[in-house]
DNA sequence: TTGGATAATCATCAGTATGACGATAATTAT
DNA sequence: ATAATTATCGTCATACTGATGATTATCCAA
């Protein structure tokens, strides 16, 4: 029996806080197709490389960053529209990835330049390939994890404070959250944060507690977005 | 340039309440590798087919329905380590899709026997390739689904009764529900059913009122599992 | 025909979680 | 010092949950 062949590609969403905004890894394509788009990160998959593997290679390619550091990955979904590549046919496993505030990206093999982009703005314009579709997704993976999971402590540093967390809510929601029912329900979700005992001042205002993240992946209860 | 050639499979977890059990589709393998071992059904994807076009016609193939029918589809997660396929390098996307109880299957073009297995039973088997990781992801997947989607009403008839609805989240979820408390839940979740009117008589005690689904996707408040 | 047995449905109650919002505490900027 | 700012604690009414009692409408056997 005789196999279609394909190409197999893993495709990066990379999310990060930066300046107060959410941002997203992005290169400008220097090469055809989509010469000169802004695409997600991503590339093939090497004939005897893991999936998450490649993930992983090509996120440590356009980051720098080992993603073992502070880097939370996991598989979004698979995209294989038959013409989603011009090229050859292509089936691209998509990767979600969330780091803490990361240093500017290094410019890897394939990508003429990676940079963060507000994930606003990457909303509004149209990405190479079906990239639009897969960042799309992978927000909405997003804000749907931090409703039941522990994620939001993936973009914090190691210490945090709970308004750092309530930050990370608040960007990657997009709505305001009210300060004190949070910090109660930050406290009551058992195993998500631990306190250091430091106390840590943020500018003005009275300094807050530093805490680490608790050993906890799920929220119990969990933490919901709108009503 | 020139990219490594992959195959790229569909492999089908497909869930049916048949005998009060919770049953997944399988097949006998008949040719090598793992001949004669159960596995999921799948197959390859058509060098021009969209990937859910290939999981429906594997499931039309499969078990004699279409899709549209009574049946609801969504991509699982993609299984691409280096030797799972030992013939050649092979990227499989996993699919899982939920019916109403359907006829005896049809043995199609590649499964040499096609039938229901208690999923008890397949749990405790070796499946041919990683599907009983395939398995256990799409069971895990249908298990939190059934919390904040409306998905258990692709197990039902297009009418049933509070009755149905329970026992398919009893016989996914593998505990006991109480039926007071599971009564008020349902109906509270706006749009989760809407009643039809009707009386059913269901054997001995009182008479149950039938529904069919409603417009909701997403559980208004979710019905939680355990504690 | 009647008295279970069975299952659907309604009702109650205490514990918990939630959103809205008032109050206090501890800093920095002026 | 005083104002502005942010962290943190409290209060309260409402909503949801699990446990459990009570009622209703059937079928079935004597």
């Amino acid at each position: 029996m005789t196999f279609p062949p394909f190409a197999v590609a893993v495709d990066l969403v990379v999310f990060t806080i930066r300046n107060d905004e959410l941002c997203v890894l992005t290169i400008k394509r220097g090469e055809a197709p989509y010469k000169g788009r802004v695409a997600l990160p991503g590339g093939f998959v090497l004939p005897n490389e893991d999936l998450e593997a490649a993930a992983q290679r090509e996120l440590a390619e356009e980051t720098g960053v080992g993603a073992s550091h502070d880097t939370h990955l996991e598989q979004l979904a698979t995209y294989g529209a038959p013409k989603r590549d011009p090229r050859i046919r292509t089936v691209s496993v998509a990767y979600l990835a969330f780091a803490a505030d990361l240093p500017e990206p290094v410019a890897g093999t394939d990508a003429a330049s990676a940079k963060w982009m507000p994930v606003s703005e990457a909303l509004e314009i149209k990405l190479a390939f079906d990239h639009s579709t897969i960042l799309k997704d992978g927000l909405e993976r997003a804000r749907a994890k931090l409703e039941y999971s522990t994620l939001a402590t993936a973009f914090c540093p190691a210490e945090f404070t709970i308004a750092d967390i309530r930050n990370v809510y608040e960007l990657v929601w997009g709505i305001a959250i009210d300060p004190r029912n949070f910090h109660r329900k930050v406290l009551a979700s058992v195993g998500f944060v631990e306190p250091t005992g430091e106390l840590v001042s943020q500018g003005r205002g009275r300094p807050a507690q530093a805490f680490r993240a608790g050993p906890a992946v799920q929220l119990h209860p969990p933490i919901a977005r709108g009503t």
